[in-house]
DNA sequence: GTCTATATCAAGATAGAC
DNA sequence: GTCTATCTTGATATAGAC
C-alpha cells in the first residue's frame, strides 16, 4: 500500500499500473494478485485510507477550533494539495463503494455536520465550495496570477456563519 | 462532431474510442484521422464548442436577471446535468490549451466577472461553488435523499451579494 | 475520401510450475 | 510466495491501394 501510494503520486493515475507497482515493488505483476483480487480492490483500498485519514484531520479540527467549519475546510485543501492524485482518486469519479472499508466514507461527514452548526444545506455548500477550490487550483483552472487564498478567504467569509459579523447569522442555523 | 459528441454523452470518455466512434459514423477509423490529427485534437475540438455554448449562455444571462452572479451559477449547473460526459471532460482534467479554439476558454469568464460586480475573488469563489455541487453531483457524491436544492441556495444566498439582505454587500464590491 | 492491413504498445488477469 | 508464460482485449496511429 505504502509503495502504491507514492506510485500514485509520483506518476499520476494513467501510469498506474499493476505492472508498474511490480516493478517498484520488486515483484512480477502476478504477485499483487495474490493479495488484491484486482486493480479495482487495491485502488478502493488506498481511497478508504485517504477517507480515514480525513476523517481523523477533520475530527481534531472539530475540537480545536473557534471557527470550526473555516477551519475543517481549510484541511480539505491542505489534503488535497498534499495529496493530489489520491485526492482525484477520492472525488474526481463515480465510487465503487461495495469495494470500500465500510463506513469510513461516512466517518468524515459527521464532523463536517457538526461544523456546520447541524445545517445540513450549509455543511454541503461549504463541501461543494471547498472541493470546487481545491480541485480547480489542481486542475489548474486558475490564471496563473490568481490570489487563490483571497478567493477562499472571500468564499469562506460569505459560508461560514461564525466568521460574519455578529447578528448576521440566517434563519437559526447557529452553532450548536 | 455531432456524432462523436453523442457517442461521448452516451457511453462515457472511457468508451470513447476512435474506432467505436469510427462505428457509429458507418467507416473505418483511419479515415477521422483525415480530418483530425490525433484524438486529442478530437476531444479539444469537443471541449472548445462546449466553452462556447457556456459563454453563449452566460452572456444571455448576464443581460436578463437582477441577480447574474445567482442566475449565471444556475446555468452553468443545468449545463453540467445536461451534458455530464462533456462537462466532465472541460473541468475534470488539465487543459491541453494549445489544442483548443483560441480564446474559448476565455469567453466565458467576462460576463461571469461581472455577474460578480467586478470582483475576481467573488467571481472564483462563485464559480468553485458551482463546480462543486455540480461535479460533486454528477458523481453521486451525496447522499440520494440529499435536497441539493436547497444545499444550492443556502451557498447562492450566501455567496451572491445581490441576493442578502439590503446593506450587507462588503466592501465596496457592489455590482457596477 | 475510404478502404484493408498492420505496426506498436500496454493493459488486466489467469494457469500452472517451483 | 513467487515465478514464467500466456490469454485476451483494446487502444492510437500509419502505409499504401483503390
Amino acid at each position: 500500500m505504502t509503495v502504491a501510494r507514492q506510485l500514485l503520486e509520483e506518476e499520476g493515475l494513467d501510469s498506474f499500473s499493476m505492472r508498474r507497482l511490480a516493478d517498484h515493488l520488486g515483484v512480477r505483476a502476478p504477485v499483487i494478485y495474490k493479495y488484491f483480487a484486482s486493480k479495482s480492490a487495491l485502488v478502493a483500498a488506498l481511497i478508504s485510507v485517504g477517507f480515514e485519514e480525513q476523517a481523523a484531520l477533520f475530527e481534531a479540527a472539530l475540537t480545536s477550533s473557534d471557527h470550526p467549519l473555516t477551519a475543517m475546510a481549510g484541511i480539505y485543501r491542505a489534503y488535497g494539495r498534499d495529496n493530489p492524485n489520491l485526492y482525484r482518486l477520492m472525488y474526481d469519479r463515480d465510487l465503487e463503494r461495495q469495494l470500500l472499508l465500510p463506513g469510513s466514507e461516512e466517518r468524515a461527514v459527521i464532523p463536517a455536520v457538526r461544523a456546520a452548526g447541524g445545517d445540513r444545506d450549509l455543511a454541503r455548500a461549504a463541501w461543494a465550495f471547498a472541493h470546487g477550490m481545491t480541485i480547480l487550483e489542481l486542475n489548474k483552472r486558475f490564471p496563473a496570477d490568481a490570489d487563490l487564498d483571497a478567493a477562499w478567504r472571500r468564499g469562506m467569509a460569505s459560508l461560514d456563519p461564525s466568521s460574519g459579523v455578529p447578528g448576521l447569522e440566517r434563519s437559526g442555523h447557529g452553532q450548536d
